[in-house]
DNA sequence: GGCCAACCTGACGAAATAGTCGTATTTATC
DNA sequence: GATAAATACGACTATTTCGTCAGGTTGGCC
């Protein structure tokens, strides 16, 4: 029982069937996870929605905490795809586009927000999976670049830290704040507080230079 | 089994011995807590490591949630009362007591980080129940008549909103950053910089009045 | 000592769960 | 249509967990 500690595919679905199979089981694994919890996601109950044998599931995932670790993965690059792309809009002003990725980042959190709560709540099961540490690097980059790019002259320390707060602020805050349901106003609101906040912090630390 | 849904004290000790109890039993909960997680935190565990039978634990606890609803709430008691004693410090002028509350905050924060990780973990256990939804309004209060005293001229609305923003990128931030093990001028740094973010969105708020 | 709460005990019932394995079915290929 | 590989099945095992209860122990008080 539990043998398997990593978290990867199990094996690579080769005949269309198995491939269907996969996109059921995680399909299945989202409703699970949203209409009953983390506390009642099981496999039996994964593989029972998805139509499909407990068995089978396993063939393709080597324990529980795989198929959420996917779902989170899956999550992490869909995220990071959006903000890249917000981002690296080298037709506006650096502050315009960290407004808008502010924006396009909480709207997206309050979007989701029980599939991610639930998600959150299981990240016990896959924290320390060696996947999932190497996964959020991709983030931290972005944030990394963008300090670069309109604080040039600061130290390479410098930037780590304010790249680091401004990558917490967003995604903590905005996974708290997305919680409890809002309405569009509300949101648009909290994102334009949140953007004047970190705006302010930067144009702070420009002048501070 | 998981009769009770409600998170409150069973009875009250009348007797030395049943005070000793629960204070082994909740001394053991955080023991049990750090050295082996949420996952393994299990009535029986605690009620070995506290040396005490199960059936003991049980008259004062209603189930296992209670008990880690009485550790967090204890948590959440001494930290509004550390913030408060600093904000209540009329002696200095308001931005200075802000900085010294983030400060203390994240210190605070980075000193009991595994206690604080494994409630976190286990919220979900509690985070329903009655009481814990009633027990943050603390915290929130504290802001919002900081946020009174500063900007007497803003909304009732405008002081709601970024009491909350800056309620959550305290607490949220301060989680997540205390997650991995830090060397104290670390943390300084760190509370340095989100205490510039917090008063230059504050300083700014004021402006723009 | 005798009495009665208050208190403590720990074996036990009931339920849930992760993951396996022997067997059955499907698909591709010849 | 024969064969083997890929895929699917689901009963089953081993384990863990919460919480109860019938009965024993302790402390205080007359």
């Amino acid at each position: 029982m539990a043998r398997n500690v990593g978290v990867s595919s199990r094996k690579h679905p080769k005949q269309g069937r198995s491939n269907d199979l996969v996109a059921a089981v995680l399909d299945a694994a989202v409703q699970v996870l949203t209409t009953e919890g983390e506390r009642r996601f099981t496999t039996a109950r994964v593989a029972g929605r998805a139509g499909v044998s407990v068995g089978s599931l396993y063939q393709y995932f080597p324990n529980k905490a795989a198929i959420l670790f996917r779902l989170q993965a899956d999550e992490w690059r869909r995220t990071v795809a959006l903000l890249t792309s917000i981002m690296k809009d080298e037709a506006q002003p650096p502050l315009v586009r960290l407004r808008r990725l502010v924006h396009a980042f909480i709207l997206s959190e309050c979007e989701e927000a029980a599939v991610r709560r639930a998600l959150a709540d299981a990240a016990p099961l896959y924290r320390d999976a060696p996947e999932a540490i190497e996964a959020k690097a991709g983030s931290e980059r972005l944030f990394r670049d963008f300090l670069a790019e309109i604080l040039p002259h600061a130290s390479e320390e410098q930037r780590h830290l304010s790249g680091d707060l401004i990558k917490r602020t967003l995604s903590d805050v905005g996974a708290s704040f997305s919680e409890t349901p809002r309405e569009p106003a509300e949101i648009n609101a909290y994102a334009e507080a949140m953007a004047d906040m970190l705006c302010g912090y930067l144009e702070r630390l420009h002048g501070a230079l």
